[in-house]
DNA sequence: GGAAATCTAAAT
DNA sequence: TTTAGATTTCCC
C-alpha cells in the first residue's frame, strides 16, 4: 500500500502540517510529490499538494481516507521547488501551503486543450502514387489533391491549416484516413505568448562586443566552466550595454544544455525587451506577465518542463519555472522594489534566486545601474563577484543636472511650486517646440514634517528616520513608537513655515496651465490611467508629440523613452527623501537619477532641474554629479551607524484582529513570549501600524531588530510557537515580514 | 476554515 | 432542567 502526505489548501497555521492519505492503485503513477490533489477533509473535499509518498505511515491506518483525484501531475521533477518552498516558509514566515501555492502554480483548466494534427501514415511513394491516380481521373477532387501535395512537402500539418488556409473539406481528410494514407493525431496545445512574433533572424547579426563586454564575458565563461557559482553583480551605467553581456552569458549556459531564467521588473517587460531576446534565441524563449491567465502561465511552465522553452523572461514569479537543469538566473534591475513580494511568503526574489541557484548548481547574475546598497556592499566584501561597466557604449549624452534651492526661492518671494530657473527653462522649451516632463515624486508620502524656511526635517532621536504627523496631533516614529509633541515652530530656525508637504499632480497642472496658457499639457497618475490601456495611450500620445509637457508621478519615470524630451523637472525631491524609513535615501537616489535620465535620450542637449529644500543632502549632491560611489559611501556609513541593513535586519510582526484590544493583547503577549526566551532581542511595540485599520481589521505591529538575520528567523519561530500555544490569546492572526522596507 | 462537540450561563 | 450562544476541538 502506498501513502501520501498532503498539505491541505487552507492557509491556517493550525492546519499547516501533512495529513496522510491512501493512494488508490490507479493513481499511483500520477500521485507524485508536487502533484495537486483533491482529498476528503472532515465533512468536505479540499484541494491540496502531495509532499511525500511512502509505503509506511505514522498514523492509525484504519482512519485513513483515499485521495479522490489527482488534478495535476507534479511540475517539480527533481524536488527542487518543494525544497525551495520549504526554505521560503522557514526564511520568510508563512504557512507551507502559502509557500507551495507561490512555487507550484496550478492551472484553472483541468483538461488540456487539444489540437489536431494530420500526418502521413505511409511512405511518400504511396502518397505520390495516390496523387497520380487522383490527377488522372476526369472528376478531380481538388481538396484531396491539395492535401496530398501538402503532405508530400510537410510531414505534419495542423488541422486548422488544412481546413482553413488550404480549404480541404473535412470529408476528404476523413476519407484518406480511412484508406490508411494518413493519421489524425490529437496533440496537447500549449499557448505561446510569442506565437505572433515572427523573428526575422536573417536581418539580425551578432552584435560586436566592445573590449570591456568581451572581457566580462570571458571571465564569466572561465568561472562558469570552472564550476565557480559565486553570484555576480554587474554594475553598469545606463547605456553601457548590460543586455549584450547577459545575452553572451545566456548563450554560454544554453550551449551546456542548461536553462536560464531572466527576471525583470514587470514594468520593464516591454515589446522591445522581449524582441531582443527573441531575435537572439528564437522560439526557445518564453515570457510570463501579470496579464496572462492562470492557464496561459501554466502552459509556459509546462513548455519549460518539457524542454520546448529554455529561456524564461518574466517578473519574480518566473523564478519558479520548473526547468529540469537550471544553469543561470539573471536578475536585471536588481535594486527594484518589485522583487519583494507583498503577500506571504513575503520573499525577496534576489535572495530566493540565490537559494534556487544553490539547489540546482546555477549561477546568479545581478545587474543594475544603481545597485541596492546591500548588494554593492556584499560585492565589495567579496561575497559577490563584481563586474563594473562605467562607460556608455555610445549614443545619448547625460543631461546637465541643476539643483534649485527652494529655500532661496521662498526668500525671494516665490511661493509657487515651480522655481524661477525651471520656469525659464520650460518657457525656453515651449519656444523651441521641445518637450518637457515634470515629475512629482509622491508615492507613499507619510506626512513628514519639514521647514520650508531652512529645510529642517523632524526626525526620531532614536532611529534617525523622519517622524510622521498623526491624527492625534503628535509626532510618531514608526520604528520604535516614540512620540513627541508637535509645536508648530521649527526646532532648528524658529520659523513658522513648518508643516507637512501637500502637493498633487492636479495642482501642478493648474499652475502650469496658468503660467503657460498655450502649452498642451498631459497629466499621468493613478486617476488618468484608470481606464484600460490608459497608461499606454497617454505615453503614446506624448511620444507622438501631441503634448508639450507631461506631468506625472513615478510612472512617467520608469519604462518608455522619449527622444523628444530635453527638460526634466523634479518638483519636490524631498517628498521621497523623507519618507519615514531607512531606505528612503537609496530609493530617492535611484528615482532621481532615473528621472534625470529621461531627458537626453535624443541628440539635443538637455537639462534636468531638481527642486529641493535640502540642496546639500548627500543624495541630492550625488545625483547632481551622477556619482553612485559617492552616494554609496555616505549611505553605507549611515547604515552602519544605525545598524540598518545590510548590517542589521528588521522583522515586522503584524497582528490583525477584528477587535482592537485583541490585537493589542496578542502583541503584548508575543513581545513577552519573545523576550522571555531571549531577553537580548530588541523588541519594539506593539504599536498601531501606519494604517491602523483596514476594512474593519485592526493592525498592530511589533518590530524586532538584530544584526543577525538568523536570530530574527529564530525570533519568528518563537513568536510562531507562542502564538500556537494553548494559553495564547485567540481571535487574532499574525504575519511576518523580514526587512519590510525592501518592498517600497 | 467549518462542522461538530463541549462548555457556560441565565431563563423557564 | 432546558437551551441558545460562545468556545474549543477535530479534521488524515
Amino acid at each position: 500500500m502506498q501513502y501520501a502526505g498532503v498539505i491541505v489548501d487552507i492557509s491556517l497555521a493550525k492546519l499547516d502540517k501533512c495529513f496522510s492519505y491512501i493512494i488508490p492503485e490507479e493513481m499511483q503513477k500520477d500521485a507524485l510529490p508536487g502533484a495537486a490533489v483533491l482529498v476528503p477533509f472532515g465533512s468536505r473535499t479540499l484541494d491540496g499538494y502531495i509532499l511525500w509518498v511512502s509505503d509506511t505511515v505514522d498514523f492509525d491506518p484504519a482512519k485513513l481516507k483515499p485521495i479522490l483525484k489527482v488534478k495535476q501531475q507534479g511540475m517539480d521533477s527533481n524536488g527542487q521547488l518543494l525544497a525551495l518552498a520549504e526554505w521560503m516558509r522557514k526564511h520568510y514566515g508563512a504557512t507551507l501551503n502559502q509557500a507551495l501555492k507561490t512555487v507550484l502554480p496550478s492551472a484553472k483548466r483541468q483538461t488540456p486543450k487539444m489540437r489536431k494534427v494530420v500526418h502521413a501514415a505511409c511512405s511518400t511513394q504511396v502518397l505520390s502514387d495516390e496523387l497520380a491516380v487522383l490527377m488522372a481521373r476526369t472528376r478531380h477532387s481538388l481538396g484531396k489533391e491539395r492535401l496530398l501535395k501538402a503532405l508530400l512537402t510537410q510531414p505534419d500539418i495542423p488541422w486548422d491549416e488544412l481546413t482553413h488556409r488550404l480549404s480541404v473539406p473535412t470529408a476528404d481528410i476523413r476519407d484518406l484516413e480511412k484508406k490508411g494514407l494518413l493519421a489524425i493525431e490529437e496533440v496537447r496545445s500549449l499557448r505561446n505568448p510569442l506565437g505572433a512574433v515572427s523573428a526575422e533572424k536573417n536581418h539580425w547579426q551578432l552584435p560586436q562586443l566592445n573590449h570591456l563586454q568581451q572581457q566580462i564575458r570571458d571571465d564569466f565563461v572561465e568561472r562558469y566552466d570552472r564550476g565557480d557559482r559565486t553570484p555576480c553583480l554587474l554594475h553598469g551605467v545606463t547605456g553601457s550595454g548590460k543586455t549584450e553581456v547577459y545575452m553572451e552569458m545566456i548563450d554560454h549556459v544554453l550551449k551546456k544544455n542548461r536553462q536560464v531564467i531572466v527576471l525583470i521588473p514587470e514594468i520593464a517587460l516591454t515589446y522591445q525587451t522581449v524582441m531582443r531576446f527573441y531575435l537572439r534565441f528564437g522560439g526557445k524563449v518564453s515570457i510570463l506577465n501579470s496579464r496572462m491567465s492562470a492557464g496561459e502561465r501554466y502552459d509556459q511552465f509546462l513548455r519549460a518542463k518539457e524542454g520546448e522553452v529554455t529561456v524564461m523572461v518574466g517578473p519574480r514569479s518566473a523564478l519558479f519555472t520548473p526547468f529540469p537543469d537550471l544553469g543561470l538566473i539573471i536578475v536585471d534591475e536588481e535594486h527594484d522594489s518589485a522583487y519583494k513580494s507583498q503577500q506571504p511568503p513575503k520573499y525577496h526574489a534576489r535572495e530566493t534566486a540565490i537559494q534556487r541557484a544553490k539547489l540546482s548548481d546555477a549561477t546568479v547574475v545581478l545587474g543594475s545601474a544603481t545597485p541596492s546598497v546591500a548588494s554593492f556592499y556584499r560585492a565589495k566584501k567579496g561575497e559577490y563577484h563584481l563586474y563594473s561597466m562605467q562607460q556608455r557604449a555610445g549614443g545619448g549624452q547625460l543631461p546637465s543636472i541643476h539643483v534649485t534651492d527652494l529655500r532661496a526661492e521662498l526668500k525671494a518671494g516665490n511661493r509657487s511650486m515651480i522655481g524661477r530657473e525651471l520656469m525659464l527653462a520650460l518657457k525656453d522649451r515651449l519656444d523651441k517646440n521641445e518637450q518637457s516632463m515634470l515629475f512629482l515624486n509622491r508615492r507613499g508620502m507619510a506626512g513628514f514634517v519639514s521647514c520650508r524656511a531652512c529645510g529642517f526635517v523632524i526626525k526620531c532621536p532614536h532611529c534617525d528616520v523622519s517622524m510622521s504627523l498623526h491624527k492625534d496631533g503628535r509626532l510618531h516614529c514608526h520604528y520604535c513608537g516614540y512620540k513627541s509633541e508637535y509645536k508648530k515652530v521649527c526646532p532648528s530656525c524658529g520659523s513658522k513655515l513648518i508643516g507637512t508637504m501637500k502637493a498633487g499632480t492636479e495642482r501642478v497642472q493648474q499652475v502650469i496651465e496658468q503660467l503657460f496658457p498655450k502649452a498642451r499639457v498631459l497629466r499621468m497618475d493613478a486617476d488618468t490611467t484608470r481606464s484600460k490601456n490608459g497608461h499606454e495611450k497617454l505615453l503614446q500620445a506624448f511620444a507622438n508629440h501631441e503634448a508639450d509637457i507631461l506631468i506625472g508621478t513615478q510612472m512617467i519615470v520608469k519604462g518608455h523613452d522619449f527622444p523628444g524630451v530635453t527638460l526634466m523637472g523634479i518638483l519636490a525631491a524631498d517628498l521621497s527623501l523623507n519618507i519615514s524609513d531607512y531606505r528612503s535615501g537609496e530609493r530617492t537616489f535611484d528615482l532621481l537619477l532615473q528621472a534625470c535620465g529621461r531627458a537626453g535620450r535624443g541628440d539635443k542637449p538637455s537639462d534636468a532641474y531638481i527642486q529641493t529644500y535640502q540642496p546639500d543632502h548627500y543624495v541630492i549632491q550625488s545625483v547632481k554629479d551622477s556619482d553612485y560611489f559617492a552616494f554609496y559611501e555616505q549611505e553605507i556609513a549611515y547604515r552602519k551607524l544605525m545598524n540598518y541593513p545590510p548590517f542589521g535586519h528588521l522583522l515586522q510582526i503584524e497582528i490583525t484582529s477584528l477587535k482592537e484590544e485583541r490585537a493589542q493583547e496578542t502583541g503584548e503577549y508575543l513581545r513577552q513570549a519573545i523576550q522571555k526566551e531571549d531577553a537580548s532581542l530588541a523588541v519594539f511595540g506593539p504599536q498601531p501600524a501606519a494604517i491602523a485599520k483596514i476594512s474593519d481589521t485592526y493592525r498592530m505591529v511589533l518590530l524586532i531588530r538584530d544584526t543577525s538575520y538568523e536570530r530574527l528567523v529564530k525570533a519568528k519561530d518563537m513568536a510562531d510557537r507562542a502564538f500556537r500555544e494553548a494559553g495564547a490569546p485567540k481571535g487574532a492572526d499574525i504575519w511576518f515580514d523580514f526587512d519590510p522596507m525592501d518592498g517600497f
